[in-house]
DNA sequence: CTCGTCACG
DNA sequence: ACGTACGTGACGAGA
């Protein structure tokens, strides 16, 4: 059987662009600044609709020309606002995708995509063949038959419903040959097709069961009643011209035949490299069809334990982790390469051999290396140290910008224009298909990757030198390197007993509240899905939804169930099963499969992956360990000492991003507050509300500024913060930077800066490009400018903190401590600490701290010490 | 794989 | 007219 294809190309590229235009972000980019979004949506959607089998296919457009639709009415589809000029700049996009794929692209002057369409399925339906035809447009529905079936594409860019004469009939009442009666009754604001004015979809339907066609109505209008009739009778010439409008021209004089637009195979070569040219990486990853180009790689797979005399310094040694966590992790093999030579060597044959062994840990022959951490952290597990390293890609690529060293290592290469390297994926596959392949295939694939980084590493040296950023490199990034992998390696034990207690005591707790709730309610239902419980609270019991989630679902969330507390007795079992069950899953049972076999959990703090400079934990993400609730906060009783007669230790820095604004913005006022040891809170309250005694409520308020102010502030927000109107919030806000004139000069310089510049940066020149400030969505731009408000300040205090634990580490080393960080969480440090060095610690730690940096304010810093996590203030 | 939710600074 | 503070990670549900 033939099958054609058709695709409603203006369709498409509109549902694309509109579709991936998040409210939230910037618009999709290449490399180059040009546009992606809507060739993203495109191909996302097009990729789609091929995957079936099928024998012929066309995408067709609307051309700008006026069409026959125009010269009989004037007005038809008027008032359409203009594209914007992000999406025009993509049809040029659209075309050049269709070229490669080798999809005949049609359009013709004087006719819409529609018209292309119902003239080549009527065709394609004499001959014999199922027809397929994709759209957004409901307009096409007049084209079905039992040989042709449309798709609408409903929502995003994959939610598609197909349409067939006998779900046609289901789904509007009449039949599919009453379309276009339908569209001339009821009109189409979209087309500006009028229809007749009052009669909508309803009225339309029981019209057309009643009589048939609008010609029946039309005929018969002197029966029909009331105002509806009267209406018919008025506009007899809008229902006439709206049909008219409305009907798909089945007899366009096409230049070309159905033989004509057979399948043909996809150019790939051209593909891949539009793709690449685009930085539509996903893609090339989906075609699973690497480019068959030549290999001219030349490159050496070392055999034996006594073949490695061709190591020397200076060269790239990259080592090929199976897996994402490098703890637990296989090593694959070893890359090697002084820029002209390249090498592979086995894990075998490569920790067999003395040499290499000791070359790796030689601190006096320099490395280049890609990511450092996870090598040196992988080579700790099998005993070795690994030294030297002078160079780290990775690193040097995040500093350059922010979003780079998220990416696969050939994506970090491509951002450099380096090329010659194959994505990960495409070598190994991923999901349930990951797994080696051949040993000549990845063996040249991580040699490639040791011949990269040597090619690259005076590319980024430069650049780093350009943008002022080798400083920050050599001496914070690089050396903290050193310490995240020791606090890694070091890991942090947890108490099993504690654990299987607080696991049994929660599991009992929740199993009891979920019987409680389903009796409440009166069925059983699964509380943790927002879908059903949204079901039982707004329909079953008929609470009053307050709020909804981005993709207009009722929410219920935390603030929602607060406000319906006192409505029903369920709700607050409800809040409570969602923090058990928040503390069972999340905490007890995630931490427990953490656990290694030496009883502790081994964090991965991701140093190259956040947009201000701070670090990230994960698998699993000790940073977000609960303190704020006592129930949550028991969690931190699983977290123990790995030694007898060993302490906790943990010091924190106060207001740190606060003191940084001060210094940063020379705020007078606060530099003064701090200097003088006060209570920040209660002297901004003092300042504001000009009275010399502060209430608690007043005190709370001036808090809620001052970290408002850190984030960007809107009136809006901080009034939902305070209780008051957004009037009064902003009344405050006027008068908190009358009292701080130079938060508002700064503030107002920093966006400004940022918009000419495109980045902000921190004390330590951190970079942070923001996009945003660029979109020509509003609320895009504005998020963009809080942005460039906070990034310096978070980005400055995770600077002093890196800088702090540099200090600490090289403190603990210098005078041979046994004393070892073990966790940072932004503005706090955590220690294991023997009990002999308790005093010392307890003195040291809050001294390098507060003398990380030498700022306009002092920095503090407090310090607890416990038995165990718990036990920290 | 995305969404909603909720844990932290 | 717009949408509602900055930065993160992990879980279960549901497609």
């Amino acid at each position: 059987m033939q099958k054609l294809i058709l695709i409603d190309g203006n369709s498409l590229f509109f549902r694309a662009y509109y579709a991936t235009a998040y409210a939230g972000g910037d618009l999709m980019k290449n490399k180059q600044g040009v546009y992606t979004n809507a060739l993203f949506g495109f191909v996302n959607m097009v990729d789609k609709i091929l995957q079936q089998d099928y024998t012929h296919v066309l995408v067709a457009f609307d051309t700008k020309e006026k069409t026959k639709r125009h010269e009989a009415f004037d007005d038809y589809k008027a008032g359409r606002p203009p594209m914007p000029a992000e999406m025009a700049q993509q049809i040029p996009l659209i075309h050049s995708y269709l070229k490669h794929l080798n999809i005949a692209d049609y359009s013709l002057v004087g006719y819409e995509a529609d018209d292309i369409i119902g003239t080549l399925s009527k065709e394609a339906c004499n001959r014999g063949f199922e027809v397929s035809v994709y759209s957004s447009d409901r307009d096409l529905l007049q084209l079905i038959s039992d040989n042709v079936t449309i798709h609408l594409l409903k929502k995003g860019v994959t939610d598609i419903e197909d349409l067939t004469p006998a779900s046609f009939l289901e789904k509007y009442g009449i039949n599919h040959t009453q379309m276009i009666d339908l569209k001339a009754l009821m009109g189409d604001p979209s087309d500006n097709i009028p229809g007749v004015p009052g009669v909508g979809e309803k009225t339309a339907v029981k019209l057309l069961q009643t009589y048939g066609t609008l010609e029946e109505v039309l005929a018969k209008k002197a029966e029909i009643s009331g105002k509806l009739g009267e209406r018919i009778r008025e506009n007899e010439d809008k229902a006439i011209l709206s049909k008219m409008l409305a009907t798909i021209d089945l007899a366009v004089p096409l230049e070309f035949s159905l033989d004509d637009i057979a399948r043909k195979e996809t150019d790939y070569d051209a593909l891949v490299s539009f793709y690449n040219e685009m930085d539509l990486h996903v893609f090339i990853k989906r075609l699973n069809k690497p480019v068959q180009k030549p290999s001219n790689f030349d490159y050496k797979i070392i055999q034996d334990h006594d073949e490695f005399d061709f190591l020397k310094p200076n060269m790239a040694v990259h080592i090929e982790l199976a897996d994402f966590n490098y703890h637990t992790s296989d090593i694959i093999g070893f890359g090697l390469s002084d820029g002209q030579t390249h090498y592979f060597v086995p894990k075998e044959v490569g920790l067999a051999s003395i040499d290499f062994q000791l070359y790796l840990t030689d601190p006096s022959i320099p490395k280049l290396t890609y990511d450092q951490k996870a090598f040196r952290t992988a080579l700790k597990w099998l005993g070795y140290d690994l030294k030297g390293v002078t160079f780290d890609l990775l690193l040097s690529s995040y500093l350059i910008h922010q979003k780079i060293a998220k990416e696969d290592f050939k994506v970090i290469c491509m951002a450099f224009e380096y090329e010659d390297i194959e994505y990960d994926e495409l070598i190994y596959g991923k999901g349930a298909k990951k797994g080696l392949p051949a040993l000549e295939v990845y063996a040249a694939h991580v040699a490639k990757k040791a011949k990269a980084i040597t090619v690259l590493q005076p590319i980024l040296l430069e650049k780093l030198k350009e943008l002022d950023l080798l400083e920050l490199y050599e001496t914070i990034e690089m050396p903290l390197s050193t310490v995240l992998s020791d606090m890694e390696y070091s890991g942090i034990a947890v108490d099993k007993n504690e654990l299987n207690q607080q696991k049994t005591a929660l599991k009992s707790r929740i199993d009891a509240l979920e019987q409680n709730i389903y009796a409440s309610v009166g069925k059983t239902f699964n509380i943790g899905s927002p879908k059903q419980l949204a079901e039982i609270l707004f329909v079953d019991l008929g609470l009053d939804p307050s709020k909804k989630t981005k993709t207009k679902n009722l929410s219920t969330n935390v603030d929602v169930l607060n406000t319906l507390i006192d409505k029903h007795p369920v709700i607050p079992m409800i809040l409570e099963y969602r923090q058990l069950t928040k503390l069972y899953s999340t905490y007890i049972e995630g931490i427990e499969q953490s656990i290694f076999p030496d009883g502790k959990v081994h964090t991965i703090f991701a140093q190259a992956l956040t947009a201000t400079g701070r670090l990230s934990s994960l698998e699993p993400n000790l940073q977000n360990i609960p303190i704020r609730t006592e129930e949550g906060r028991q969690i931190r009783k699983l977290f123990v000492p790995s030694k007898p007669n060993h302490y906790f230790v943990s010091a924190d820095y106060s207001q740190i991003e606060l003191r940084v604004l001060a210094d940063m913005a020379n705020v007078k006022g606060l530099i003064e507050a701090f200097n003088n040891h006060e209570d920040i809170h209660t002297r901004t309250a003092k300042e504001v509300f000009g009275t010399e005694t502060v209430t608690s409520e007043e005190r709370r308020k001036a808090k809620a500024v001052n970290f408002g102010i850190i984030y960007g502030i809107g009136a809006w927000s901080l009034s939902e913060d305070i209780h008051t109107t957004p009037r009064e919030a902003q009344a405050f806000i006027d008068k908190y930077l009358s009292i701080y004139p130079e938060i508002k000069t700064y503030m107002e310089t920093t966006v400004e800066n940022a918009i000419k510049q495109g980045y902000v940066t921190t004390m330590m020149k951190r970079r942070r490009y923001i996009g945003e400030l660029e979109s020509p969505i509003y609320a895009v731009r504005e998020f963009g400018k809080r942005t460039s408000m906070n990034a310096p300040i978070q980005g400055s205090a995770a600077d002093i903190i890196k800088k702090a634990m540099i200090d600490l580490h090289a403190y603990i080393d210098k005078n041979k401590k046994k004393s070892r960080i073990l966790l940072q969480v932004h503005d706090e440090l955590v220690l294991e600490v023997p009990e002999a060095e308790l005093a010392e610690m307890q003195k040291v730690v809050p001294d390098i701290m507060s003398k990380a940096v030498k700022l306009k304010v002092q920095l503090e810093s407090s310090c607890d010490t416990g038995k165990n996590w718990y036990e920290l203030k």
